[in-house]
Formats: structure tokens, C-alpha cells, sequence
DNA sequence: TGATAAACGGAACGATGTTCCATATTTGCA
DNA sequence: TGCAAATATGGAACATCGTTCCGTTTATCA
């Protein structure tokens, strides 16, 4: 285990600051039209950087698709707590499962991180898991108390179903998902238990 | 849909087929061993070819890949037929399970390239399916009728248990299959209904 | 503000994919 | 069998990419 994580030393200079963020924004981007074999320089050119700057954040270049990946899991994460202050438990859920199925299905190269062997990306899943389950497992139950869905459904079941649907790549599978995840939906509703 | 297949045209001059075979034989070990990554020139100096030949014949890397494991596909699906020649019903469905299985581990890349999203993998799977499924059933339906292993057995589940079995790697991992491998063979001849 | 450490940028290098064509080999024909 | 046309070959050459390195710039702090 490195301790690089969650140790905020001393002082980081504030550009060095702006430019990881820079590069973890760059890197989002082409990753998602790209693929995560994009040229480093093309991301490094994007953030407005020098190749040096991104080697020195990032020496391999899964430290930057895990960060990528980590970083916008957190962002789907606290896009669950903006929707529940937003709207009522039933289209809390409904709003986060398409921002889900959107964080997936932008994921080009993610499939193929995972199984590429490299044991950089081991990480990855557990941390998947470790996020999204808790959240929409909160989901769920706020739903399911306010009686507007079933509430026999397992969280991390419904993530993989998702994740499964997602599957089909191309610009008219994202309708296809569309779709199927509207169904989905509505069968979670289908099943709801009036009050 | 290009018509590069099953056209036989005239004449295919002698010394090329010598080195397609040769380039095939050549990635097919290198794959085995760095990946399906490994750099073409390597490949091209095992074959003992340069590398304007290779790519001749092989305009993509991926026409290599799928070459390459449709190569050994069949000869996977050859060794049936030399097994079942060779030894009662039972010991050919072990042995050709073994056979089947040490494909399956020798295939670093395999699922890297399925997972890789290029189209031009997409035909694999099936003919893995297409040529594996009928020959195990084979070995199966032989085994069962001579009252060696119980008969309920789908053909397509137990290639992908065997395959997911395999999908942990590394040389202890190797070690860890051949163990489960067996288990799976002894509860096959457990349910027996000897005549 | 000035000294100092930290960070930056991009040239440079090596490895790799890909193309191209002068040369070598095979094949069909007389 | 011997020869000319067709075919295939090999590897140099170019383009691209990952990675390193170091002179220069910038932020920090007293």
C-alpha cells in the first residue's frame, strides 16, 4: 500500500494544484471521445501543459484513468445528495439512475481497462462498488419508504443490470439504453406498495 | 461486407503460403507470451519474414489476432477427434477438457481484445461458440451413453464455467485451474447412471 | 522584495506502427 | 529446360508515441 492518498503534507504550490485539475478535466475528455489510449500529449496539450507537468502528477498512465475514474465516480456520488435535496424520493432515483447509466455509457475505455491485466486497475471495481452501492442502496430505501417503487430490489443488482445494458456501444445504443432503462424504471414502480 | 474470404482465386504462390503460415505459428507463441501487444517486428523476426510481408498479409494487427485464434480453435477442436480415437468416451472428455482448458489460459490477451470494443473482434465469440459447443456436446452425449458421466450437462455452461474458471491468471493461478478443472471432472463422473 | 525551492515546458531519445519500392523468387509458357 | 512476367520479399525510411531530462519560470515565505 502507498500512502499518497489522503496525506496532505506540507504546501502544494496553488498551480501545481490548478494543473492536476486541469489535466484530470483534459483527461476526462478524451477519454470519454478518445478511448484511454489517447496520445499523452494530446491531453497534456488540452489541459494547456507540458508533457514534463503531466509526468510528474501522473508517472504511469493508469494513475491518470484511475484518477479520472475515481474522480467522476465521486461525482455521480454527490450528484445523488443534489437530487434528493431537490426533488422527492421517487424522482430523486429516477434522476440519478440516468445520471448513472450516462457515467457509464461515456465510459469508453473502461471495459477494457479493467480486463487488460494490468494490476493498476485492480483498485478499480472495489471502488465502483464501495461507492455507488451505499448510494443507490439510500436511494432505494427513501423510495421504497415513500412508497413510490418496490422495495425488494437488491442495490448492486440493479448496478450491474445497468452496467450490463450499457454494454452496447454506438451513438443509437445510447437510445436503445435510454429506453431500456425507462423500462426499468418503470418496473420499479410497477411494483410499488401504495401507503 | 468484402468478399477477402473463401476465394480461392488462382494461385497463391508457394513461398507465401510457407510465410503466413510461419507468421501465424510466430504470434501465436509471442501472443502466448507478451500479449496481444507484442511489437510486430518481433513477430516478423521469429517468422523470419520482414516486416513489409507481415503486413502484407496481415494489413491490421487484429487480422492477426483473429488468424491466430481461429488457428487454434480448430486445432483445440481437431484434438477431439484424436482423443476420441485414442481413448474410451470418458477419458477423451478429460483429456479434451484439459486440451480446451490449457487454450483457455494460454490466451493472455483473449479477453483484453473482446473487451477492446474494435468491431473487428466482434466474430469471435461466436465462432468459439460455433466450434466449441458441438464438439464438447459430442464428447458429452459419448460419455453419457457409455454411463461414465451423468447426462444433464449443457455443453455452452460448462465451456463458460471453464472459462471463468481460467480468467484468474498467473503461474499459481494455472496451478489453482488444473485443481478446479479436476473437481469439475469428478462431479461430472459422480452423477453417472451406470447400465 | 529577494532568496529559495518547487514546478514547468518542451526538446530529445528510443521504441513502435506503417509505407514503399528496388530486389529476389516463383510460376507459366514455349 | 530456359526465359519473361507476375508475384512476393525485405528492410530502409518516415510518422507517431511514450518517456526522460534539464534550463527556465514561477510561487512561496521571511
Amino acid at each position: 500500500m502507498t500512502d499518497d492518498t489522503a496525506v496532505e503534507k506540507k504546501s502544494i504550490r496553488a498551480d501545481a494544484l490548478r494543473n492536476e485539475d486541469a489535466l484530470l478535466e483534459a483527461a476526462k475528455e478524451i477519454f470519454a471521445t478518445s478511448g484511454v489510449d489517447a496520445p499523452v500529449r494530446e491531453i497534456a496539450a488540452r489541459a494547456g501543459v507540458g508533457v514534463g507537468t503531466l509526468y510528474r502528477r501522473f508517472p504511469k498512465r493508469s494513475d491518470l484513468v484511475v484518477g479520472v475514474y475515481k474522480r467522476e465516480v465521486d461525482a455521480c456520488v454527490k450528484a445523488a445528495a443534489d437530487f434528493t435535496g431537490q426533488y422527492g424520493p421517487g424522482d430523486a432515483l429516477t434522476h440519478w439512475l440516468k445520471r448513472y447509466c450516462q457515467f457509464i455509457v461515456t465510459k469508453k475505455g473502461l471495459a477494457a481497462a479493467l480486463y487488460s491485466g494490468d494490476p493498476a486497475f485492480d483498485a478499480l471495481p472495489a471502488y465502483f462498488r464501495a461507492n455507488f452501492e451505499p448510494t443507490l442502496q439510500s436511494l432505494l430505501q427513501s423510495a421504497a419508504r415513500a412508497g413510490e417503487i418496490r422495495g425488494d430490489i437488491d442495490a448492486f443488482d440493479l448496478l450491474r443490470a445497468i452496467g450490463n445494458l450499457a454494454s452496447v456501444g454506438g451513438t443509437e445504443g445510447a437510445e436503445h439504453t435510454h429506453r431500456m432503462l425507462e423500462l426499468m424504471i418503470d418496473g420499479l414502480r410497477f411494483g410499488a406498495a401504495k401507503p
